[in-house]
DNA sequence: GACCAGGCACATC
DNA sequence: GATGTGCATGGT
């Protein structure tokens, strides 16, 4: 198998195994938005304790979030973790989103793919992953996101080296998938759901749905 | 108690 | 350019 049928090969039997997972379980754009910085290094559960304690408070707006006191904030994302330089980061985003676009995530939509990921890119708090998810899961924009999952996975199946940087990865993905959103969507979210079930850091995959694939089982980080 | 989770920025060599 | 460290909570 070459690279496209393999990773096409992956993708199918993710599909079988898992079924659609249909990401970013979510009320809006904002709250997609929010939730991938909280997410950073963070297991979801505590993310959604978070975001409930949000909702709760009626933050989940760009403007209500924006005139919040970062103390406050950060005493209700706490438990995210790494609480206070999330709250930083979220500001970070909000005061770009104001002074460029008034505020208006709707603003963003029309923008140009390659262009706004280089916007967000220049935001403090905000690097690849978290860019790559607010484009993809936020905006619906096709671009394909890589995390340590896909590194993990891709690599025991002889794909990628570890030396590959997160574009180089991103581009075997996107040079040998359609280009479009919905499929880039699925593809990641059943990445980290393999991820979760059988690819922590130990490299054991019994009952993988990958496991007749993998011709290259070892540690791999 | 150790390890991990849907990263990122910054310091240092 | 590669490598190391701080950031922090909650589940297993």
């Amino acid at each position: 198998m070459n690279n496209r049928e393999l990773i096409l090969e992956i993708y199918q039997r993710l599909l079988d195994r898992y079924s659609r997972q249909n990401w970013w379980p979510s009320d809006s754009r904002f709250e997609i938005i929010v939730g991938a910085i909280l997410t950073q290094n963070t297991n979801w559960s505590n993310v959604e304790k978070a975001i409930n304690n949000l909702k709760k408070n009626n933050l989940l707006t760009p403007e209500e979030m924006y005139q919040c006191d970062s103390q406050i904030l950060a005493e209700l994302i706490r438990p995210s973790g790494y609480y206070n330089i999330k709250t930083k980061r979220i500001k970070n985003f909000l005061k770009w989103l104001f002074e460029n676009y008034d505020g208006q995530i709707e603003a963003l939509e029309p923008l140009e793919t390659s262009y706004l990921r280089e916007e967000l890119l220049g935001i403090n708090g905000i690097g690849k992953e978290t860019a790559d998810s607010i484009l993809l899961y936020g905006l619906e924009k096709p671009t394909f996101i890589v995390d340590a999952y896909t590194a993990r996975i891709f690599g025991r199946h002889g794909l990628i080296d570890s030396y590959w940087g997160y574009d180089e990865i991103k581009e075997l993905f996107e040079s040998n998938l359609d280009k479009d959103a919905k499929l880039y969507n699925e593809y990641h979210a059943l990445i980290v759901t393999l991820g979760k079930e059988h690819c922590k850091k130990r490299p054991i995959c019994k009952g993988c749905p990958l496991e007749s694939l993998a011709h290259e089982i070892e540690e791999y980080f």
